[in-house]
DNA sequence: CAATAATATGTCATATCTGATATATTATCA
DNA sequence: TGATAATATATCAGATATGACATATTATTG
């Protein structure tokens, strides 16, 4: 999936705001890179309502704090596995994730 | 995950239709396994509704016809992450996501 | 009823993801 | 300011998911 475009383009200070098709990404890469962010961002404002550290949510997770850490970001070696199983371990429900991916 | 749990139900004659927490699934691996189906059950009505086989579907998505029949099984060896990105493959945009979970 | 297309099931080597760990960077506050 | 809590980044061994393949089962159609 390359998803290591994504990463070049950070690293390359291009700060992927929202919807980057910008080089060398199809429409299916864009689109899941665009559902990563908008769960990542998810994830870090359902942790903060809930007034947890990033430690604390590794430790609910039976993970660590470096992969929050990554999940939060958006980092490509996370998978959307993992990224909703932490939402729903929040308490996300299904009817939840709709309204965050609704417009 | 024990991913095996639901498997075991099946086997036994258990037909998950909808939401089972029946035997010993915590609320995450009940909501994990639910979600799993629902988009499971979209990729295969939506690959029909695109008068696709299983072939031509695992064709576009570099993969295997076997696989496709466990995606749209939801087996416990597929991830939320292949079958997002094989709705993607097929069009399904984020608002289209938002839809499928709806109540 | 064949014949054959479509789907399902099982196995396995390899690729990818994951938790753990170490360490760096950035808040927060006394 | 310095101390320390919180978050970020890097690496890697082990776990899990994946595509490929073989083969079985179930439609479909002639």
């Amino acid at each position: 999936m390359d998803e290591n475009k994504r990463k070049a383009l950070e690293e390359a200070g291009w700060r992927v705001g929202s919807a980057d098709e910008f080089l060398e990404l199809t429409p299916e890469e864009t689109a899941y890179v665009e559902l990563k962010l908008t769960l990542a961002n998810s994830l870090r404002d359902r942790r903060q309502a809930q007034h947890l550290t990033q430690v604390e949510l590794a430790q609910r997770l039976q993970s660590s704090q470096s992969r929050v850490a990554k999940m939060e970001a958006g980092d490509p070696s996370v998978s959307l596995d993992l990224l909703i199983r932490s939402l729903l371990a929040l308490g996300t429900t299904q009817e939840d994730l709709a309204l965050i991916l609704a417009p």
